[in-house]
DNA sequence: CAGTCTATGATTAGTCC
DNA sequence: GGGACTAATCATAGACT
């Protein structure tokens, strides 16, 4: 019953992992869908996981292709104003991703399955 | 002091509505930050308000490029895709990067200009 | 309009079935 | 794995500065 604060890091634990995003995934539209109604304003998001085959979206893939679409129109410097250093970004983006790929084999030897396939990295 | 349930409708009175705007915004971020560590998923929003000037995007402007790339290219059921390793493609993005980063500046040096922003890719 | 405060309703981690 | 439950933490409406 929520015994403690919640660490703030990855859960190793796998049904654990999986029970806390379905629950938080719902939590997180619910927020999405009031926090759009109360102040009428356009939002879309984008939930890939390997706990669903296909992408969960928001408010449907209809409505984010619209959002997607003046995003995608929008002047560039706008896109680019906040984003740090490519280069670093992209470092960060490889240590994350190498750091869960290891995690994500030893979960697998801890449960005796071979992953002969390419891993779907969350990123 | 939150004294009763929330209505669940858009909020007529203005200055209300943009104090709500700004106190949800930053809990729904903080949520989604959230589900992505702890469960080391994608995941990427875009909010437009009238209250920002560009809308607030999760988790960068990048990282939102990144996953609407993914759902732009959005394989049909049941293709089996051969992915590269992703440490491997985000080392070879690098080195992309780098070299067009070498080259805008050259170009930048060759008309006196000095670009302290970061480059947009196509990617 | 932007922060801070805080009581209260909402969310959810851990558990049991 | 999927619900249901419930205590414990979290988010935030409204008041105030």
């Amino acid at each position: 019953m929520t015994r403690k604060k919640v660490n703030f890091a990855y859960i190793t634990n796998n049904s654990a992992r999986q029970a806390t995003f379905k629950k938080r995934k719902k939590g997180l539209l619910k927020k999405i869908s009031e926090l759009s109604t109360l102040c009428a304003i356009q939002i879309c998001a984008i939930i890939y996981s390997p706990y669903d085959l296909e992408p969960e979206v928001w408010p449907s893939p209809l409505g984010v292709q619209s959002v997607i679409a003046r995003f995608k129109n929008m002047p560039k410097a706008g896109q680019s104003r906040k984003m740090m250093n490519l280069g670093s970004f992209l470092r960060q983006m490889i240590t994350k991703s190498e750091e869960q790929v290891k995690k994500q084999q030893r979960e697998n030897r801890e449960r005796g399955y071979d992953p002969s396939h390419v891993q779907e990295l969350g990123w």
